[in-house]
DNA sequence: TTTCTTAGTGAGCGCTCGCTCGTTTTTCCG
DNA sequence: CGGAAAAACGAGCGAGCGCTCACTAAGAAA
């Protein structure tokens, strides 16, 4: 909702609009009720969360460290949260709700064709996890240490996105678009494509590899796996939809 | 050089045999000496490690649970490594040498057929993957908490299986069998679709997977990714080779 | 100005960590 | 056997953890 209504031009991605959003969903349990203190506040504390989680594991990152890092004393941050497992449950809260928000509101126009829907799939999912880079790799290798209520979350999550594309299979097999024995298997097979991008991000960062370029061929790779009738040479590059979530450079 | 020797009837990834090779390696710094103590302690420890790790993290194991599950004390441990990241090292370095080993010595009849040999890496990787689950895991959950030297060999085997997937590609096309225009980028795409069968282990059990349908899957998919000309409509299943890696069951 | 509220401080608490070392138990061979 | 060497033990060490709380600074209300 708060997404939603992102003017297109404004980075819906934005640390800091994350960061207000955590605010609102959490605004009982967080002491510092004035807006302008909190949001910058909170937003240095995410972003030096995930800095060193994502270097040395959330469990190995201390909260001295933390407090050092976003300029805030110990016992400033337990203003904030009031516990280091409530700090990690607000960033997964945060990727979940945004994840499945952007996901399950596809443009109108790409619902009804089901090769262009799984475009718009891949594209989204790429570029989302592109400009939520830090916040993606946390919840993926983090998972296996979070509290059962969080991990049960992480792996909803995780299905969720799978039975997404496992859905616009289903339909591209019905309306005869697609070609596929194991929808289930082949969506499942779909997903760690996906997530590549940003789990080995630095692989291709080191190899000048551009989204538009990893995003065409993913698409490629897909097209072939789900062996349609009309099969198109190749994905158009850079095409990007008017949603909100490209508004990102 | 162990692993080449071994009969076949034997499950070369069995942990004993892991943790024998281990304590080769490392025989100067283990301080028991006499096999038939060390084998089935060291396998003991390094069986408790992965199990916890992979539960928890590893830098979440303490020494304390180790001791325990392992029916050894504290002071114990400490004959068979000198500090908890040398332990981690013993591991990540058994992994590594192992897959070296294995993915670089093809059967010869493979070697000459571009798409038996794509076929052979895919099928030998997620076998091995398969008896040697809690040790690729490990190693790929735990990567980004080694120490530097560590994370380095583990960024390099990443590496090595990809160049050994492009690899094999480059001579597909070069024969005239696959047509692919990007080589590298097909190749690391390739790579997430094997490692997925470790990762989410989980989810496959869950789903009734088996292996051999797995593996098929993922044939079919690259097949259609490299896009030759001769395309063959199904890969044939559970189709093993001879060799030693897929003695297991 | 004075008073009251809110945001932020940091030394210190109880606890557990990785690791050590003097001691005890087990093994093995003459 | 007997006894020395090898292996295993586990209480204890200093360090550093998550977290607390008596306190101060600063802005708003009176």
């Amino acid at each position: 909702m708060g997404l939603a209504r992102q003017r297109s031009g404004t980075n819906a991605f934005a640390m800091d609009v994350l960061c207000a959003r955590i605010l609102e969903r959490h605004r009982d349990s967080v002491r510092v009720q004035k807006p302008h203190l909190a949001v910058p506040n909170l937003t240095r504390i995410i972003g030096a969360t995930l800095t060193l989680s994502n270097k040395h594991g959330f469990h190995a990152t201390t909260l001295r460290q933390l407090a050092e890092a976003s300029g805030l004393s110990m016992g400033g941050l337990y203003t904030y949260f009031d516990s280091k497992p409530t700090l990690l449950s607000m960033i997964l809260g945060e990727v979940a709700e945004t994840v499945a928000e952007v996901l399950n509101q596809p443009p109108a126009d790409v619902k009804q064709d089901a090769r262009k829907h799984l475009h718009w799939i891949i594209a989204t999912h790429v570029r989302m996890s592109e400009a939520m880079q830090p916040w993606f790799v946390f919840c993926f290798m983090e998972a296996k240490s979070f509290p059962p209520a969080e991990r049960q979350r992480a792996i909803d999550m995780e299905v969720m996105t799978e039975k997404i594309i496992a859905g616009v299979l289903k339909q591209g097999v019905a309306s005869g678009v697609f070609a596929i024995d194991q929808v289930t298997l082949t969506a499942s097979l779909i997903k760690p494509l996906l997530q590549d991008w940003y789990v080995k991000r630095a692989k291709y960062r080191r190899r000048g590899t551009s989204i538009e370029t990893y995003i065409n061929a993913v698409s490629t790779f897909a097209d072939a796996a789900v062996a349609g009738r009309t099969r198109p040479s190749r994905v158009a590059t850079g095409s990007r939809t008017k949603s909100r979530q490209t508004a990102h450079p």
